[in-house]
RNA sequence: AGCACCGUAGCUCAGUGGUAGAGCAGGGGACUCAUAAGCCCUUGGUCGGCAGUUCAAAUCUGCCCGGUGCUACCA
């Protein structure tokens, strides 16, 4: 324990306004990914993520359900656990923006800002509408018979509410500076400009309390108070590492190594975090991902058009690992991309079942069938053997240097070239040919097929946990000899006997509507 | 409107001064261990347009056209 490193990532809270939907589905594998890939690299691993639960929307569709708030939250909390669940996600902890824990650390920070002079209490106001229970900006408003209106159409007032303000201003320069000194604080780098951009342009204090609703954390010694919902959400990330206790997991695990969030939200992850922070006196974390959204076919995701992809169906309908694969192959992560069921299908069956779950079967076979089931004995190694070995043995290094940077995409084309050089050296090999000319030959090629798959699968495990440990088992490859520090170490033995071989990835097949049916009969 | 980024083969993208690349899709071939998989070969682009700098530009500069993002309380 003492000598891992450890290493801390979380996903945003996700909002328990809303369904689970394939984006929250994309942060959360993404986030396993990196936690998964760590863990196996040696590193002692927090990872977290959670929900958020208070705010106006929260308490209003709770009096619409004729409930309360914490009735709605528990209910729709639990959605996102079981999420996390059917994602096969590794997270150590699940934190609620209700809990104590919570309630207590948000209210500490809050303490830390008022005695570091960041707190003041003013008023917040502008142009409300009741009707969009919304702000709008002067700008946006359109004048009407001496009336205003919002962009919605709806009527407007000028409101004023009393509301604690965050001294945000004050932390212009600093947050410069911070930004200068931490080029890789905000990712992707195009993100990194506009953030930078955005401060240089000028901050203004942040209201960070309101009264106008309840559902939220009091402001400690004035209860007329909430918590405006982002101070409360972006604590969470300190709560579950046990602040305002500073000394044991805080003290080991923060700041944070990747905060992974939308591009939505990256300002608040990436202005607003870093000042409350450094006001009260606590490091901002190492880094912030901002990724970036999903089209369904060539359209924008939305509840209107009816085309939000559920994670369960893709789970269903694709399986999980091969869900888990597209979405981190698909797109350069960080770029917007589409979600497609042509493009789904190519990836599954053109390098999940083509290449790697066909290379996994086609090497298994041979065993089975030349070599009665038992791994054979390498022999003496040609020129060949050694350049396949030597750029599976590269692996490690190279997939390392593309997850640090979350460039799950590169990761697995590097994993993929290999796949495609034991593919083609199967093919060079021919050890059909062999089994009837040189088994001695024959022997150490097939070996070292074997050697090479392990060595993917090893590395595949973050991606894809289930089928890279069946593809483990397959080669006998113990379970606590699948971390990164066995691949060199856990090299195969050979004469152990194998199991008969199990394909890993179907080739996924369109179910075509009437085709499996009898004519004339009704579906359903 | 301002600022930033982008516009390269049918599709998705890499390439940032020295004779245009990858994957997929399309076409052809040899093989047969395997999941109608794998392997080999191959068609395809005046690198958005115009002008300039340079011995040399997809790559630098200017302008134009087209697209995207950001421009604070929306969780």
């Amino acid at each position: 324990m003492a000598g891992r490193t450890p290493f801390y990532v979380t996903t945003p809270i996700y909002y328990v306004n809303d369904a689970p939907h394939v984006g929250h589905a994309y942060t959360t594998i993404a986030c396993d990914v990196m936690a998964r890939f760590k863990r196996l690299d040696g590193y002692d691993v927090k990872f977290l993520t959670g929900t958020d639960e208070h705010g106006q929307k929260v308490q209003k569709s709770a009096e619409a359900a004729g409930i309360a708030p914490i009735a709605l939250a528990d209910r729709n909390s639990q959605n996102f656990r079981d999420l996390a669940a059917l994602l096969n996600v590794s997270n150590d902890d699940f934190i609620r923006t209700t809990e104590p824990r919570h309630i207590t650390a948000v209210q500490a920070l809050w303490q830390k800002l008022v005695e570091s002079g960041d707190v003041y209490l003013g008023s917040y106001s502008g142009w409300y509408s009741v009707r969009d229970e919304a702000y709008y900006g002067a700008d946006e408003l359109v004048e009407r018979d001496g009336k205003r209106f919002a962009p919605t159409g709806a009527p407007v007032e000028w409101v004023e509410e009393p509301s604690y303000f965050f001294k945000l201003s004050a932390w212009q320069d600093r947050l410069l500076e911070f930004y200068e000194q931490r080029p890789d604080f905000i990712a992707p780098a195009g993100k990194r400009s506009e953030v930078v951009s955005f401060v240089k342009g000028g901050l203004k204090d942040l209201s960070i309390s309101r009264t106008t609703f309840d559902w939220g954390i009091k402001v400690p010694g004035d209860d007329t108070h909430v918590m405006y919902v982002w101070l409360d959400a972006l604590t969470n990330y300190i709560t579950a590492i046990g602040y305002p206790d500073t000394s044991g997991d805080y003290a080991r695990y923060w700041p944070a190594d990747l905060h992974m969030v939308g591009k939505d939200i990256l300002r608040f992850h990436t202005v607003y975090w870093p000042a409350f922070l450094m006001a009260a006196g606590l490091e901002p974390p190492k880094r912030v991902f901002a990724h970036g959204w999903w089209t369904v076919e060539g359209e924008k995701m939305s509840k209107s058009l009816g085309n939000v992809v559920k994670p369960a169906e893709l789970v269903e309908t694709y399986g999980l690992d091969q869900t888990r694969y597209f979405l981190l192959r698909e797109i350069p992560f960080g770029n917007d991309g589409d979600f497609s069921k042509r493009a789904m299908m190519q990836r599954i069956n053109g390098e999940l079942a083509n290449d790697y779950g066909n290379l996994c079967q086609r090497v298994l076979s041979m065993i089975q069938k030349y070599c009665g089931g038992a791994l054979p004995q390498p022999g003496e190694r040609t020129e060949a053997d050694t350049k396949l070995l030597d750029a599976a043995a590269a692996l490690l290094p190279a997939v390392r240097a593309e997850i640090d940077v979350q460039a799950f995409h590169k990761a697995l084309d590097v994993l993929w070239s290999v796949i495609g050089a034991a593919n083609r050296y199967v093919d060079e090999m021919a050890p059909w040919s062999l089994r009837k000319t040189d088994t001695v030959r024959l022997g150490t090629v097939l070996y070292t097929l074997a050697e090479i798959i392990r060595r993917v699968a090893i590395l595949t495990q973050p991606f894809m946990p289930q089928a890279s440990a069946r593809i483990l088992d397959q080669l006998v490859v113990p379970e606590e000899a699948r971390r990164f520090s066995d691949l060199d170490a856990g090299v195969l033995a050979g004469g152990v006997a194998l199991p008969p071989p199990q394909g890993v990835f179907p080739r996924y097949v369109e179910a075509e509507p009437g085709k499996d049916e009898a004519p004339g009969a009704k579906g359903n």
